[in-house]
DNA sequence: TCTTAAATTGTAATTATTCCAAAACAACAA
DNA sequence: TTGTTGTTTTGGAATAATTACAATTTAAGA
């Protein structure tokens, strides 16, 4: 059985082929893709497909955990994640390239002395990217 | 002198009514508001005021560093901030309450074995605060 | 006071997202 | 395999946040 059905099944969502699309596409490009780009994308091979699938689909996807959605701090567009274990974007602010960057940040132990009780934590850097840091030696010399 | 007409000044940035009203509004009132609650707070004493002045503002004083912006993943609109020395915000899932969590993360040492230039690091904590909390262990006795 | 570049205003346009009602479909039972 | 039912999909319209633009006004230096 697909890998994709067995997820859906593990949620008890029915299988659908434009949830099975949605899956497969941000499995097979790790771009963080916004809504509009998976749409997009789709679309050329499901023309009847319709954005607000796009949309109904990725919030009952993130709801479940399957998927992640992020954004930038200065962009208005969400964007999704395949991979929902713990990782953190780097985003260059010359290539817009968005890294992924697998650490895990001590964001609990720093918390102690308010009381809240913390259940999730969010974060990404920004800067300029290893490439366009080389791009720019070069052209120095 | 006015510490906002100082602070406008040491940008090379025009002294406006509007850009004083905006000033002064964020920082006597630390609710992190909205581009829309700002020109509504600010409207009722300069009814002349539009509501592209308030974003062209907002935009030349976070370009210089005056303002923070930032915006919370699962909303669509952003939040400022007079504040710009480090600090995280914590939104309670319940009452949607935001509070500035004045903690510093060692966001840089664990990044080492990445190239990337970091110049900047966003975070913020979602959960349920100190007051939702205590409010359920009422509701339980 | 005069001049000029920058700021402000109001309206219109754009972008991302949500709402809604009708039609189509997946899953399960008979 | 077919029928039933509740869920999903669709497309169009509505909304919310933000940006673009052109005309008018204004701050600040000469």
């Amino acid at each position: 059985m697909d890998k994709y059905v067995k997820e859906l099944k593990s949620h008890k969502l029915k299988i659908t082929s434009q949830r099975l699309d949605i899956l497969s596409f941000l499995d097979e490009n790790r771009v963080h893709p916004s809504a509009d780009e998976i749409y997009k994308a789709i679309k050329i091979n499901s023309p009847a497909l319709s954005k607000t699938t796009i949309y109904n689909n990725i919030d009952v996807m993130v709801k479940n955990n399957i998927i992640k959605a992020f954004r930038f701090m200065d962009s208005n567009e969400l964007r999704f994640d395949y991979k929902t274990t713990e990782h953190y974007h780097f985003i260059c602010r010359k290539c817009k390239n968005i890294y992924d960057v697998d650490i895990s940040l001590p964001y609990l132990e720093k918390f102690e002395h308010y009381k809240h009780k913390v259940e999730e934590f969010y974060g990404d850097y920004k800067g300029v990217c290893e490439n366009c840091l080389n791009k720019k030696k070069q052209k120095k010399k």
